[in-house]
DNA sequence: CATGAATGAGGTTTCATTCAT
DNA sequence: AATGAATGAAACCTCATTCAT
């Protein structure tokens, strides 16, 4: 599940030893930068992100965001980047941990794996369900779905729990129907509608049962 | 489902005997702008929906905007109330028009009136699915998801199709993520994936089937 | 003391006997933009005095403010012009009045007299004292000195309450005196302090005894 | 008499040793700004001083106005604090060498200290006697005036110079009084027509003698 | 005469990015 | 490497005035 350094515009060239290594130094300062961005969508949505915003809460000059980033829209990704690692981690761990493997388990495993993560990083409901009008999010919204449908499918197939051949297609609705769903009961407060999600697990699950073994 | 000439700053006022008369102009001038706007918006998203791009496209000065519309969100919410009332036009007559009523009868033909509305007016999936980032079109958004569940519901059970009391979260449910099912049958090209509208159908029908009478 | 029509871009050029004659009608529509204009400068401030504004507060549409004045700076003089009339009116009646003419009572009876026009039409006290900034009423009210001034001094001079030749500069310099007099007077409320304007009048008195045969 | 640095939003911050230092350009481009602006309202009025003109006038970007200034109304209280500040040190200066203090000597110095700020600084009449449109000119004009006058009081009274207690109301309309003098005195030229000066000094220290002791 | 509609000109402010040091 | 300063471009909106009817 790929590793993503996509989005960050600077390269690690260290020099020398030093007490704090360059290397590690700028990474603290990407870090700084990130958080700050996430606690900005987050608070304000992703349209107040400006440069001048992300500078001012990381406590960094705004020329010095361009060290570490291309340019702006080379933040919004890194942060996306970083979130959407930490879900695919989260992803891979719970679906090792299933005792019983079922499509309906994994089905399961997969969206209370998303929801973890939605708890621990609330910036990402911000920025992946509504910050989709930015062109840039939306794209890599897009390949982060197929990315997911394309695990799963091949997961489970590797699995032995389907059938007979599913067409990516099918995985990629199931996919992104379980992301409005969480859309939907992440709109009110950041908490999110359990009720909801257990809706959308047995519609996610109903779908895809005709396709189970 | 109401009428809804919210967003229009424009009041008709005076009619008088004219070849082309003042109203009939004003209307014109309203379309033509809401047309550039709904091109730009499809075109370029709705971040692209700069005064200037507009005033641009409909070949209008910048100024003459403010004739029409209080102000730019007043413009994109009567684009969106323009292609609302349509949706629902379009839906209440093909519920009328339903031969053997049944739940899944009722899911089908809700979706594929939006199809249909969306065939005729493509602008409304960028505006309605991609557009939620902007503050008032996500709010009017969720307002329109929330009447369509509500009437469709209202019209199930009228029609006793329903086995027992369904909460209007479920129906909400059901609503959004057939939205998000469009989205994704009509991300690729305009003409809309029907493969991908006929799952859709399915998993919404199969997701509602329990409350069936 | 001029009669002062100057100001008003409109002519009157009547037709024929009809119930409400155009003369009047259009008398009245200037007398309804000049109230709704002074009402407007009263709460708002000059800068607040908009063509639009103006429109809406005499309701009467905007373009109709062009058949009765020229520009918006013709309103302004017209409004400026209407509260001088009425100002040099009481003056006059005042100095009829005076029992013992002498020059305090002069100076008194005067200043007194501008605290009944003040008094009565508050919008005076803000284009005059506040508005000064624009050109055109700075440019007017300079003049209104100058005349005040000379009349004062040829009435005083008529009245032989003069020892010598009082130059004209002198005049003027007690009229702005008393000006600024009400200004700081006028500048928390309405109403005035009163105490300060007797103040003001032993000022001016004080500073023109010397020239008191 | 504070010494004022309201109104200029730049931070002088480092420092080190360049051929013009970082600090050094920045207070030049300010008081560049601030010329301008001065040159501006002087010829053309308060009104005229839009962003827009300014940058013209001091031959720099708009956008860079936005560097030493939060908004546009804090160039131009900058303005006014900078000719405020000359005020006071000159006043004080002033009052500092009187050789036989009394109180006519005390308001001649004072009235002759403004002058020589005005002939220096001639932008100040306009802004301070003529832009009082200007809301926040308004404002601070009038704070001056009251400190303006308690100085003075106080001054007075710790030399011993009043009879009996003053209220700081009449010390005001003194003040107040004598600036319309000047405005008077400076409304045909920047000179200055000196004789309307010397009357308006004696009309000033006519009005208080009685409070002398 | 009356006026809805139209508009060029201009207002202030913010933005992302680059540059000189 | 770091950053204060600089800025072109663009954002939304309002204004006074004119014109066609």
């Amino acid at each position: 599940m790929l590793e993503g350094n996509r989005g960050t515009g600077v390269a690690a060239r260290r020099s020398a030893t030093r007490r704090v290594p360059r290397q590690e130094r700028s990474r603290r300062r990407v870090e700084q930068i990130l958080d700050a961005a996430s606690r900005l969508v987050l608070e304000r949505g992703v349209d107040a992100l400006t440069t001048r915003a992300i500078a001012e809460a990381a406590d960094v000059p705004v020329a010095s965001l361009y060290q570490y980033f291309h340019d702006k829209e080379d933040i919004l990704l890194a942060l996306v980047e970083r979130d959407r690692a930490e879900m695919d981690e989260q992803l891979l761990a719970d679906l090792a941990g299933i005792d019983e493997l079922s499509l309906p388990a994994l089905v399961e495993t997969a969206m209370r794996a998303f929801t973890k993560v939605y708890a621990r990083r609330p910036a990402f409901v911000e920025i992946w369900l509504r910050g989709r009008d930015n062109p840039a999010i939306r794209e890599r919204g897009r390949e982060h779905s197929v990315e997911i449908a394309s695990n799963l499918l091949q997961f489970a197939e590797a699995a032995g729990l389907l059938s007979h051949d599913v067409p990516p297609k099918i995985a990629l609705l199931a996919v992104e129907v379980g992301e409005r769903v969480f859309q939907l009961a992440y709109a009110q407060d950041l908490e999110g509608d359990q009720e909801l999600v257990e809706e959308g697990i047995r519609m996610v699950s109903g779908y895809l049962a005709p396709y189970s073994r």
